[in-house]
This record gives structure tokens, C-alpha cells and sequence, in this order.
DNA sequence: GTCTATAATTCGATAGAC
DNA sequence: GTCTATCGAATTATAGAC
């Protein structure tokens, strides 16, 4: 038994791996689950269908092994408090922009329960970690850190996915300044009701 | 020729046509474009499949007809200036609390391009108009208009379509509450910029 | 108007040679 | 590790009987 523990030895197989999941990531992201289609994704990754099977089992394994995701958020506390709605904004902008995991999984989320499923574990229990860890008023934390996944995940849909045109014209720099007070307001202040 | 101006006569199908697409919106509202099928909807609507080849031709046919949807939004000048983002969300809850096509459309617009094509028509135009009727600095109408769409679809989206929990459980007031001031600084405040 | 039968594709997945 | 060949199932769509 040779296996399982040997992280210093490339396979050679790795860098066919490394194919397979750039390929899936880009027809994922482009046509959604169901309409990628395994033999497309082997044809861009130039090798044979069989392949994917043999690594990754079935359609759902390749979907999980493309579609990881970390939201690399930084450390909340370590913000100053007036600017935290800017640096999460300007945050996510610059991690999806040339990532296209997430429109991978935005659109696979539409119709495929398993992705739907990921991404809840995703922006709920990383972005509520992250509001939780500075501490305003526990008792909304997870409320808030879903309106902060509402609003960036329709800044998301409307740019990447539906582009309606006036969300693609915008600058990254005009979409900070209209949605970080946004999101400014959904972490740090008391609500109304 | 006795066709083609007789709006008075209901046609002996129309029973039909409508069991058709009501079971079109329930399907590719719980599924899908891509899996919801001819067959499964024409099993629901307790006809044939052929039928619906017959009455919209193809798939994409059906969706269009499935998937037609008017905001209804309200006149937005007849409301006092301070309220536009509260009555605007309230609007939206309630004009697709209990319509499906809305998220019909949502899920259709994660993978197919048509139904794209049909939500950017509907939240462009229709939330422009209504943006750029009351007249706040008509240079930054589209981008408020686009703004007001993106909050509005990530609400749609995180509450129906991925469910995610904090945005499951809350009740409309409460995201009446946290949203309407947004709606409202999209609408009404001058950019920082 | 309604249904049967089926054409024509396409897909995920498997078996097995090399 | 890689590929050929193919199965079995599901789909949209069509042709035509009644």
C-alpha cells in the first residue's frame, strides 16, 4: 500500500484533472448544469468522456469538484467600522471578477438542488461567521448576513447572469459607491421595527 | 375566412390552452427550462403531449406564453416622495407572493437565453419607465432603474429560489423594513460620486 | 380535436480491449 | 491510464389514423 499518503508526489494524471475541472468550471458557468454537458466538457479538455467518468464518478461529482468555492473573506474586525459595507463590496467585486465559479454556481443553483444546497452553505455559514465575528446585535446576525447575500448575489445575477445593460455599464467603482452604504446599513445599523 | 376577429367566441380549447399553461408555470417555475418536460406538463394538465406541440408550436412557444408577466407596477408619482422604496417593495412582495411566473422566470433565466432576454425586457423597461416617470435626475435613471432590480431579483432569489434560511423565515414586514430604505436611496439620493 | 406510434437525437453511464 | 463501442433511457418533434 503505497496510497493515501503521499501529498509530495504529483500523479500524472493531475494535470489531465486540472483540465477537466477548468473545462467544467467554464461550461457550468456558461450553460448552467443541465445543459453541460459531460462529452462538451471532455471535448474542450481534449480527452475522452470516459475520463471524467473515472475521476470523478458521475455528473454531480464533477459539478462538486468544479463548483468549490472559498469567498476569501477577510477579517471583519480588522476594518474600521465606518468602512466595513465599502471593503465587503469591493471585496466580492474583485473576487468574481475573472472567477467564474460563481457563475457556475449561481446558475446551476436555479435548478440543480445540490448546488442550491451549496450555496446556501456558502454565503450563509461564511458570511454569517463573518458578521457574527464583529459582533453587532447577535440576535440579527444571520438576518443580516442574508440581506448582505441578497443584495450581492442580485448585484451577481443582474451583471453576470441576466446583464441587464445599465448593471454591466456600470463601473466597478459606481457599483461601490451606490451598494457599499447598502451594505453599511444591513451590518452595523439597529433596525426600524 | 372566419377566423382572426372574433374575440367574443371562446373556443371550445381554451379550457385547454389555459390547463396547459398553468401547468407550464408550475413546472418551469419548481424546475426549470432545460427539466421541466413537454411530457411531465401535459401529464399534469391531464392531455396529451401533442397537444401542446400543437397549440404553441414548440418549447420555447410554450415558455413564452407561460412566462408572460407585468410587474403591475403602481404609479409612482401619486405617492408621497418619502414612501417610494417602502411601497415599492411592498408592491413587489405582494405582486409575486403567490404567482409563480415570477420564478418561473427566475429559474428559465439562469440557462436559457430567451428567458433572459424576457426578464431584462421586463425589469429594464418596465421599472425604467417607472423610475424615469417621476423624474429624479434622468442621467442616472437607468442605473437607479437597474439598482431597484438587482436588490429586488437578490431578494427574489435568495427567498425563493435558493432558499437561504434567514431570507426564508423572515416575514414580509420585516423585509419591508430592511429593504425599503434601500429601494429608496436607489431611488431618491444623489450618487457620492 | 385528440390520440398512437415513432422518428431522430442526445445524454449519462458501463464494459472491456489495449 | 486511455480509448472504442455501445447500452438504455429520455427527450423534442413529426406523421398520420380516427
Amino acid at each position: 500500500m503505497t496510497a493515501a499518503s503521499e501529498p509530495a508526489r504529483p500523479r500524472r494524471s493531475d494535470a489531465t484533472r486540472a483540465a477537466i475541472l477548468q473545462a467544467a468550471r467554464d461550461r457550468f458557468a456558461a450553460e448552467g448544469y443541465e445543459r453541460a454537458t459531460i462529452r462538451a466538457i471532455a471535448a474542450d479538455a481534449r480527452i475522452d468522456p470516459s475520463m471524467v467518468m473515472r475521476y470523478y464518478g458521475n455528473k454531480e461529482g464533477l459539478f462538486a469538484a468544479a463548483a468549490e468555492f472559498d469567498l476569501r473573506l477577510p477579517d471583519l474586525t480588522a476594518v474600521p467600522p465606518g468602512r466595513l459595507g465599502e471593503v465587503l463590496i469591493r471585496h466580492f467585486l474583485s473576487r468574481w471578477e475573472g472567477d467564474e465559479t460563481l457563475a457556475a454556481l449561481l446558475r446551476a443553483a436555479s435548478t440543480n438542488p445540490g448546488a442550491a444546497e451549496r450555496m446556501r452553505d456558502i454565503f450563509a455559514d461564511q458570511i454569517t461567521a463573518a458578521v457574527a465575528a464583529f459582533g453587532t446585535d447577535p440576535a440579527t446576525a444571520a438576518q443580516r448576513a442574508g440581506l448582505v447575500a441578497a443584495q450581492t448575489l442580485g448585484l451577481a445575477f443582474t451583471r453576470y447572469i441576466v446583464q441587464l445593460p445599465p448593471m454591466v455599464t456600470m463601473t466597478t467603482e459606481e457599483l461601490i459607491a451606490w451598494v457599499a452604504p447598502t451594505l453599511q446599513r444591513y451590518l452595523t445599523e439597529v433596525p426600524e421595527n
